[in-house]
DNA sequence: TGACAAATTAACCCTTAAGTACAAAAAAGG
DNA sequence: CCTTTTTTGTACTTAAGGGTTAATTTGTCA
């Protein structure tokens, strides 16, 4: 094309290590990013490659296809949410204080985990299609919930929490304002001003929000933090 | 291309009406379904102007461009919520009674209005861009925030309700739940099952969240769903 | 009634981006 | 050394899909 005849071999890369796994986390590391920020269709496999420090073949080499990559970055956000669940430990603390522990972990778990949150929204918009197909997924979920169990199990035993209070509703209801605060914070903030985000607010609802949830399990609880 | 020669004028569409509106309108509800079911990237103008009963260049001519008829969407979307909470009337009700009607009756409007969720998830993952740029956005949230106001002013008035209750905290905890409730039903019922969203338990649930909200706010309130 | 803008039709163009082909060479291990 | 795996590099193919050009009809108003 450039000249017609054979050109000479091109300067390659003369030096370097094999390191599969290093290759691996990078990319998966920077399409992590690029699949959070712009969605499956949105992100661009060019720019996932151009960032990484290797090249649009080894993606292909590594992950198959574009659907291939985003399973297992999705895969990996949701390992890594697990980790930090499973570094909890309110075994050793009474039912009282361990809904609370547990509550505000979650809480912070999701705004510490934007990621996963963008990750999460994304999967909904395609109906959990990627999830369902994954083999690891049924299983990551599972810790949250045993310790929600255990700490229902215990506070009705002492006679502390209403019967009403079930493990899996309870899980659902802090899930939901802690992705909320982290998921819908760019429209929220268009509508209604960011003055719920700042430091201090975010802390002060995270009170609350414990405090609200105390109240409608803990017999007697009283919700200080909204007098 | 094809032949070489010119080609007869094509047989044309002979006869035909204007009406500007009902294009319009045909274009921006088959775009909303596109939109909220695919996301902006994600939905494809030709699959859209296929299943319009007009062509793409109509699209084109009215919206401008992709993110001209994505925007049009938004605002309609936005407007019709608004339109569902305008409906509601509350200033004739005791603060108590009006608190739970409001609460029912924004975890409902949420429920049915997928596409409206669907959309504020996709505007999410832009950063709120698109609804940033819009005019009409800022005024069509007011009006749920000014029943909400009157009625905590008129419960903390006749003593019923907490000294910590807040208009705009409480519209983002009742949106909160009322919106995960939507949104994330597809990742939550992969790993947990869809027992939380058969018919009754919805219904139980909504019961639990109201009690729980009106537990946080109003002073000695009973929540019996828990027990 | 004929000019003219608005609305509509039909066919097309061109960029982007997913994915492939081809070719080769260094690394690592036996 | 010989083989397999990993990495490099570039050019290419191809389909999808966003956007355009241009002609034609409708309706309105001098």
């Amino acid at each position: 094309m450039d000249g017609g005849a054979e050109r000479p071999a091109k300067a390659r890369k003369t030096s370097w290590k094999k390191d599969p796994e290093a290759v691996r986390q990078n990319i998966l590391a920077i399409a992590t990013e690029e699949f959070a920020a712009h969605g499956l269709s949105g992100a661009n496999i060019n720019e996932i490659a151009r960032r990484t420090s290797t090249s649009k073949r080894m993606i292909y080499y590594y992950f198959g296809d574009k659907e291939g990559l985003y399973c297992a970055v999705l895969e990996g956000v949701y390992a890594f949410l697990r980790r930090s669940e499973d570094l909890l430990d309110v075994a050793g603390l009474d039912p009282v204080k361990a809904l609370r522990r547990l509550i505000e972990a979650t809480f912070d778990a999701h705004a510490n985990a934007p990621h996963f949150i963008r990750l999460v929204m994304i999967e909904n918009i395609h109906n959990a299609d990627y999830l369902r197909k994954s083999d690891i997924v049924p299983n990551l979920n599972r810790s949250i919930i045993d310790k929600l169990s255990d700490v229902c199990r215990r506070g009705k035993a002492e006679g502390l929490f209403r019967a009403g209070a079930d493990p899996l509703e309870l899980h659902w209801l802090i899930s939901s304002f802690s992705f909320y605060n982290v998921s819908n914070r760019a429209t929220f903030s268009a509508s209604f001003g960011t003055s719920l985000y700042s430091k201090a607010h975010q802390a002060a609802l995270k009170e609350r929000l414990a405090d609200m949830v105390m109240a409608a399990v803990v017999i007697g609880h009283d919700p200080k933090s909204w007098s």
